[in-house]
DNA sequence: CACCAGGCAAGCC
DNA sequence: GGCTTGCATGGT
């Protein structure tokens, strides 16, 4: 099996896969992950300093996984930016080994849509059901993954399909996204190149998509790190540390105080604060 | 049994 | 603009 051998600096598997960005990731009990993006299925395994990708030919690497996992780009400088007082001190010294992935435009909108008032076990299921049904095969190990849909795929597909999966009231959400998207009207290269402000006023356009989803698709696909997405859990951490204490403020603060780092310093927040709260229940 | 989960649209003011 | 309510489903 072919491998490609990374740099593990500023890259923890489970900061990265489990602080809440991406639903397709699973650790194995040796504290490797596995997923599949970008049609492709592979296993990462910390070795030493470096983390080593398998089932990842050179080129495979060069075309899909350096942008994915954003190997590129300095985390330790964003880190030091971030860093403005005891509480990003601790987020940033608790989660330092995420990265914020550049997921596929589709699958982040169609998964931030399950999202709305749900779990992030359930929603893993619900995507998970979604690309057994209707995702295209691919091998890792010798097991059977599958990729996540295309958008003319899920384009044929009914209320009741999206309801047989679990999705409940978000049905008929997808059923419009999916449409859009197979229309051509969801251009993600154009979104990426437009301004944050437009690119954010033609998302919420889709039925399903409001500030939060709107946030995250472009921070999480798009590479918006402008945006700071402000959900339950970054809401009540604003408020606790910040003295932001609505929605709107939060948002706006935070994107006051982190400017283009928005994104990452919401990141280190949300997982650092979910994970504490997890711990002392 | 309630109550909550990476919210949203619609209706109201 | 901001505030309230109903919403499918599964877990605690």
């Amino acid at each position: 099996m072919e491998t490609t051998r990374v740099s593990g600096r500023d890259f923890d598997l489970a900061h990265t896969f489990d602080c809440g960005q991406c639903f397709r990731w699973n650790a194995a009990p040796d504290g490797s992950y596995s997923g599949v993006a970008g049609g492709r299925a592979v296993r990462l395994r910390r070795d030493g300093d470096d983390v080593v990708i398998e089932n990842c030919s050179a080129s495979d690497f060069e075309e899909f996984w350096r942008g994915y996992l954003d190997l590129d780009r300095d985390y330790g400088e964003i880190k030091r930016t971030v860093a403005i007082n005891d509480i990003m001190k601790e987020a940033v010294s608790y989660g330092g080994g995420i990265r914020i992935l550049r997921q596929e435009f589709f699958e982040t909108l169609m998964s931030y849509i399950i999202s709305q008032n749900n779990s992030i076990p359930n929603i893993k299921r619900v995507v998970e059901r979604l690309c057994a049904a209707y995702g295209e095969p691919v091998e890792l190990d010798g097991d059977v993954r599958y990729a996540f849909p295309s958008p003319e795929r899920l384009a044929s597909l009914e209320e009741a399909d999206f309801r047989a999966l679990g999705a409940g009231f978000r049905d008929r959400y997808l059923v419009g996204a999916a449409r859009l998207a197979a229309e051509g009207a969801l251009d993600p290269v154009r979104l990426a190149e437009m301004p944050t402000a437009e690119a954010r006023a033609e998302l919420m356009k889709i039925k399903g998509v409001g500030n939060k989803v709107c946030d995250c698709v472009l921070l999480f696909s798009l590479g918006k790190f402008d945006l700071f997405p402000t959900d339950t859990w970054i809401k009540k951490v604003m408020a606790e540390s910040f003295s932001a204490g609505s929605v709107s403020a939060a948002k706006s603060e935070g994107e006051r105080i982190f400017g283009r780092y928005s994104g990452f310093a919401q990141q280190y927040l949300f997982y650092w604060r979910r994970e504490n709260d997890k711990a002392n229940k």
